[in-house]
DNA sequence: GCATGCCATAGACTATAGCTATGACCTCAA
DNA sequence: TTGAGGTCATAGCTATAGTCTATGGCATGC
C-alpha cells in the first residue's frame, strides 16, 4: 500500500515543526536557510496538501491551530524516525574515514544505535563514527582482526578474549495479530508453540537459534516455519498482514504492542532473555571515543 | 536542528520499501503508478543522496544489500509514522462529510487513533470517519449536543448519561533525561517531586489536573512549573533537550523510554493510572460503524 | 506618525522528475 | 543456439514546481 501521491515533503514537515517551535515563519525560514516567501509558500502548500489549516497567522507571528497541534504530534514522530535514519546512516557512511569503528548486530543497529549515535554526535561534533552491521559471530571476528574498535551483540556467545559491558536487555516474545485465536488466550504451552508453523528468520540468525535452543532444551522439536524471511522487519510486516505467529525481539515490535496492532502471547515456561552487550578486545586499550560512548550508555 | 538538506524524499523511501518487498524495480514502479525508468532513476538518486548502495541489481530482479536491509528497517519506521499521519489526517478531513464522527482527547488522538483508524479504514474502505480533537470535557459536551457519535477520553470524569467501554490504559510517569541526578536514584519521594520545578502542560489540561489532584490528595502542595507548554509533544521535546523532570503520559514517551533517551523515575506512593474509555450517549443507539470500530478494539 | 517586525503576492528563473522510446543484458526453454 | 520474456539503464524532451528578489499591506509599539 503505497503512500498517498499528495503526501507532503519531509522538508515541509520539518519546516512546519520549526515554525511551531519558533512561533514565526520568517525565523523558521532563516533557520532552514531559505527566504521567507519560500517558507510561506511551502507552508501554504502543506496546508493545501493536508487539507487542514495549520497556523493562525498574525502580525505577531504564527501559532498552530488546534488541528495544527495534533498534526504537529504526528509530524514529530515522522521527524524523529527520520533523524534516526540520518544518525545511523552517517555512521554507515563514515566507514572509510572513521575514527571510531563500531560493529553491531542487526537488532541493536536498527533499534538502538541511531539514538545513541545521534546523542553521541551532538556531544562530539568533530568526531566520526563508522558502523558495520553484521551478525553477532562476524562482529566478534571483526573485533579480533582489529577491523572494529567496539562491538555490540545480543547473543550469549562466549567471548573469552573480550571485555564486555551490558548496555541493555532484550527478550524474545511470541506475538500474533489481534485476529489470531491465540490473542485471547491467557497463555499457551510450549508444545503448542513447537507444533505451530511460525513466520521466522532464516536458519542461522540469532533470533532463530535462540528459539531453537530454548525449545530443544525443554525437550521439544525444532520449530516449524510457514515462511522464512531475511530480516526482522520483514518478519514483522508479514505477521502484521498475515495471520501466523512469530517469536521476535520485543524491541522490534514495541510500538505495535503498545498500540494493539500485535498482541503478546505468554508461553508457559518459555523465557528467552538476552543481554545486549558491548564487547571489545581485552588486549588492546579501549579508544577514548569508545570510552565516552560507553559512559553515555551506563 | 533542521533535517539535512539532502534528505531523501518520502516517496523515494516508499518506493524503496516496495522494491524490497516485491523484489523488482519494475513491479514496484507499477504499484506506485509510475514508469519503470522513473523508478530506476529515483532509486539511483536515493542511493546517491544516502551515499549507500542499497540494491544488488540483476537480471532476476533486485535484492537489498546488507546495508540496504538495515536502511530498510529505518525507512520502515519513517513510513509507519507517515501512515499514522495519513490515517489521522483522513479522519480530521472527513469532518464535513463523515458518517462516523469521533471526538477524542489529545493523547488518544495522537498516539492510538491513527493505528485504530488505519485498520478500520482498510476493513471499511467505503466509509468515512471524522475526527475532532478536543480536551476531555469538550468531548463530552460534543456528544451531548449530538455533534459526535463516539468519544474517547482519558480522564476519570463522571459520565452519568453515557455508556462506556474501556479500550486501554495509560499511566502518568515521572521522567528525566539520563544526565539528571534522579536518573540514577532508585526512587524519590512525593515531597521531592512536589518541590521540584517541572516542565508542565498549561493549567487546565488533563495531565496537569491529574497530577495536582494526586499531590494534593496526599497532602502536598500543587506542583511548581519551570516551563509551561501547550502540547504534550512540546513538553517531551523540552525535557529531551533540557534538564528538568516532567510527569507525562507513558504512551507519549514509550519510544524514548525504550531507547534510553528518557529515564523513568519511580515516585514512592504515586500511582496515577487512567482508563482510556470510549463513551457514547446512553439514550441514542450506537451507530453500526461505531459498533464495528469498538469491536475491533476489544 | 513612524519604525519595525510580521506575512502575502508577483514575475522570472531553474532544476528536477516525469514520460516515451530504445538498448543491453541475463535466463530459460524449445 | 536461438528467440521470448524478463530485468535494469540511457537519452532526449517537457512540464511542473520550487526558488529567488522586490514589493506591498497590516498590525504593534515607541
Amino acid at each position: 500500500m503505497p503512500l498517498s501521491a499528495s503526501f507532503p515533503d519531509l522538508t515541509a514537515l520539518d519546516l512546519y515543526a520549526s515554525v511551531v517551535e519558533l512561533g514565526s515563519l520568517g525565523r523558521a525560514a532563516k533557520m532552514h536557510g531559505i527566504a521567507q516567501p519560500s517558507a510561506s509558500s511551502r507552508i501554504r502548500n502543506l496546508e493545501r496538501q493536508l487539507g487542514v489549516k495549520l497556523l493562525d497567522r498574525s502580525a505577531r507571528g504564527s501559532t498552530p491551530t488546534p488541528e495544527g497541534i495534533v498534526v504537529s504530534g504526528w509530524t514529530d514522530a515522522i521527524l524523529r524516525a527520520a533523524h534516526d535514519l540520518e544518525a545511523g546512516l552517517e555512521a554507515l557512511k563514515a566507514e572509510q574515514s572513521g575514527r571510531l569503528r563500531i560493529a553491531a548486530s542487526y537488532t541493536i543497529a536498527e533499534y538502538l544505535l541511531p539514538t545513541w549515535l545521534g546523542r553521541f554526535a551532538r556531544e562530539h561534533p568533530r568526531d566520526t563514527v563508522a558502523l558495520d552491521v553484521e551478525n553477532s559471530t562476524h562482529v566478534l571476528s571483526e573485533l579480533e582482526r582489529g577491523e572494529a574498535d567496539l562491538g555490540f551483540i545480543e547473543t550469549p556467545l562466549k567471548t573469552p578474549s573480550m571485555k564486555e559491558q551490558i548496555v541493555g536487555h532484550d527478550q524474545l516474545v511470541a506475538v500474533v495479530p489481534p485476529e489470531h485465536p491465540w490473542a485471547t488466550r491467557t497463555s499457551i504451552d510450549m508444545t503448542e508453540l513447537a507444533e505451530t508453523p511460525l513466520v521466522m528468520r532464516e536458519k542461522g540468525s540469532g533470533t532463530r537459534e535462540a528459539l531453537e535452543q530454548a525449545l530443544t532444551d525443554a525437550g521439544h522439536g525444532a520449530p516449524v516455519s510457514v515462511l522464512e524471511l531475511g530480516s526482522t522487519s520483514a518478519v514483522r510486516s508479514a505477521v502484521l498482514s498475515g495471520n501466523s505467529p512469530t517469536v521476535i525481539s520485543r524491541l522490534a515490535v514495541a510500538s505495535e504492542l503498545a498500540d494493539g496492532q500485535l498482541v503478546e502471547v505468554e508461553v508457559e515456561n518459555l523465557k528467552i532473555e538476552r543481554d545486549l552487550r558491548a564487547v571489545w578486545p581485552a588486549k588492546k586499550p579501549l579508544p577514548k571515543l569508545a570510552v565516552a560512548l560507553l559512559a553515555d550508555l551506563s
